[in-house]
DNA sequence: ATAGATATGTTAATTATATCACTAAGGAGA
DNA sequence: TCTCCTTAGTGATATAATTAACATATCTAT
């Protein structure tokens, strides 16, 4: 097994050409160039082809590559050849938001579940989904083989939920809350965090004094 | 003027640093070493003292930091000493979920006004600030000083709400419509894309393929 | 006082990432 | 068919970031 090292910044790169290209997809363009995707999304033009190098040749030289084609293969390099079953944990604004993005839906994440502690939620239908209550969650979301779980619930309780969806089975977690999470290494974590991000341009705004 | 270029990982991780300083803070713990940060928020200590070190001495050999103190330099050096005025456009579950987050007001970030397209929703109050519509953005916003413009519209209208904020003069723009937004140069942006972050978690699931 | 333990600040080494420059291959037009 | 133009793929180079190693400074205990 092959296992070449790649970096995580390809990888945010390759889902934004491969959103990229559905836009240029649906406007009926046929064939597009690493400088056209490039110019797009703002990046080099060597940048997208080095990126791409690492999974496989996919374009003809002096040509450039099927944007159909060239689209399917990211989708697969991504992993969103399949649906992938994911459970909301909290209903709160942001949970709603997230259950109602259709960006989710369109790249094949399904949200099999949503679970929240507040009596009042459980029982009220998103979209449609039922919420459910938290001591649901680890039975529900391993019937339905969930892999993926998001944690939208207060700083908190945050880590508690977080042990829950590991017992449950799932592989990987997108948690919003403002906490250091621990998960064992074999779960693969990622954590948005609003505030950081205000805070990274809050810096750059006034970097000059650096 | 020095020009030191500091990494943008250096200040995603002073951001999460100074919220774990806040929650030692909030134990009574009076001093810390890199160590104890590094564990608290899964980094290396090396890492921790040489983030720090861009910006200045803020230890004493020998025996750590002190909390409060290193907190205030972090804040300092973040640019939360004051407090910053911010427009959010979009009031939907996303903008609802970002106006009702207490991690904003706290860390020095006040949203000063919303706006939105839907004539349903202008007139009404979110928090204590009322909704108002979409064309009185460049005059409100400019008479509010925002610095901080939040994009939480659908990715159909992002740039044109973009081109308003720039306008209306704010220095700053975090985004959260999936789009490749055009800003000038002097403007910082940031983009929170969701999609992305659930797809770098699926590439990782899968990444024994590589 | 002094020795030992501890933890910072900083320089050096390593590793990772991005850019550049070149080679190879396909297409169009004379 | 041959030449020129275009663009992908790639190895070499440059840059950036992380990790490791160490010298310096402080505290404690004897």
């Amino acid at each position: 097994m092959k296992t070449l090292k790649i970096p995580e910044a390809t990888i945010i790169r390759l889902s934004v050409y491969s959103r990229h290209l559905t836009e240029v997809d649906r406007k009926g363009i046929i064939t597009t160039s690493s400088g056209d995707i490039a110019e797009g999304v703002g990046v080099s033009p060597a940048q997208v082809r080095k990126d791409l190098a690492y999974f496989g040749e996919f374009g003809t030289r002096g040509v450039g590559y099927n944007v159909k084609d060239l689209r399917q293969h990211i989708l697969r390099i991504l992993g969103l050849s399949v649906d992938w079953s994911v459970s909301l944990v909290g209903a709160g604004h942001l949970g709603l938001a997230l259950s109602t993005y259709k960006g989710f839906r369109e790249r094949g994440f399904i949200i099999t579940s949503i679970f929240d502690a507040d009596p009042q939620k459980v029982g009220t239908m998103v979209g449609n989904v039922e919420v459910l209550p938290i001591d649901q969650l680890i039975v529900v979301a391993k019937q339905n083989r969930t892999q993926i779980g998001i944690v939208a619930v207060p700083a908190a309780v945050a880590q508690d939920i977080t042990d829950q969806l590991i017992k449950a089975g799932v592989q990987a977690i997108l948690n919003f809350a403002p906490v250091v999470l621990n998960v064992p290494p074999e779960i693969e974590l990622r954590n948005v965090d609003l505030a950081v991000n205000l805070e990274v341009l809050t810096f750059n705004v006034g970097a000059q004094r650096f």
